[in-house]
DNA sequence: CCGTATCCTGATAGATACTG
DNA sequence: CAGTATCTATCAGGATACGG
């Protein structure tokens, strides 16, 4: 058994590309930081506002003003001010369709957090709202097929006419 | 348009689960840093040696030794010495199957990273062997449905008797 | 409610030199 | 090849206090 991605064609200069241009590597530019990743989980979660993030992801006041400005500059949160009538200005943080995207991110952590960590699967689920089964993230290709890691190959991207 | 999962039953004291029992929490515990994601990248890449990380992550070998140490010590890899008729002792590290579990975040990772920071799709694909299409990680309930983030609901694990 | 300003600690990580 | 030892710089993040 070899858990191991078998690799076609060339990739050299190997250093080239995992530097700066490995998509993995540049990805976690933008989502680095615990704080960042548990930022993003509560926006998932439908949280808004300043201080429910601080106090919810467990972080102070400056990291939190932090981490929501650079997600926010990196454009995987919106900013909005608003104001009901009545009320004074209020202020929300949420998800952008490029910040949710990384949803899938969160929810493989999570799979494997409750898979590997917790005695009991963990304390929450996911579950597809129109058939109430539980969801999980896996591989799929293109033709409908689960993928399994021994069934991973990894390969240059051909170029097209347009790069 | 809301990217924000509905939320059903009661999941409070929120903080409880929140600090310490949210299982994406517990698995930035295990891979927190860059280093980390980027060692295991390798590893599924069919990196096992010592130097070959360092140098393919980009990275020191005091960090090289710290991140491999502490893959070992949470299981995600093993070190394993072994020696070619002739050759001297080499150590490799290989990753166990609860460090292959991690594929989906990685995949997912790679995914986000080749969609949004990278001109063309990034560097690299994965495909699936079998049929040559392209490998992504998607979101799937049991019943095989594909799942849109906003069909997703959050809900509190049911306990069973044995709990 | 939504932050900023300071100060402080500890962890991440680079550079360099050295060992079995 | 596979690390350890040191030394240092940078950054994540806590605590506290304060301003719009």
């Amino acid at each position: 058994m070899s858990h191991t991605l078998r690799l076609t064609g060339r990739l050299e200069p190997r250093g080239a590309w995992t530097a700066e241009r490995c998509p993995i590597a540049r990805t976690l530019q933008v989502v680095s930081t615990r704080s960042a990743f548990l930022i993003l989980r509560e926006a998932f979660y439908g949280t808004t506002r300043f201080d429910d993030f601080a106090e919810r992801v467990g972080i102070s006041e400056p990291v939190t003003a932090a981490r929501l400005r650079e997600l926010v500059e990196h454009g995987l949160l919106e900013r909005e001010d608003y104001r009901e009538p009545g009320q004074r200005t209020r202020r929300q943080y949420r998800l952008t369709s490029r910040g949710a995207e990384l949803l899938p991110v969160l929810v493989a952590l999570m799979q494997w957090g409750g898979r590997w960590l917790d005695e009991h699967g963990g304390p929450v689920t996911l579950l597809h709202r129109e058939c109430g089964e539980p969801v999980s993230a896996e591989l799929r290709c293109a033709a409908g097929h689960h993928v399994d890691d021994e069934e991973l190959e990894l390969a240059p991207r051909r170029r097209t006419a347009t790069d």
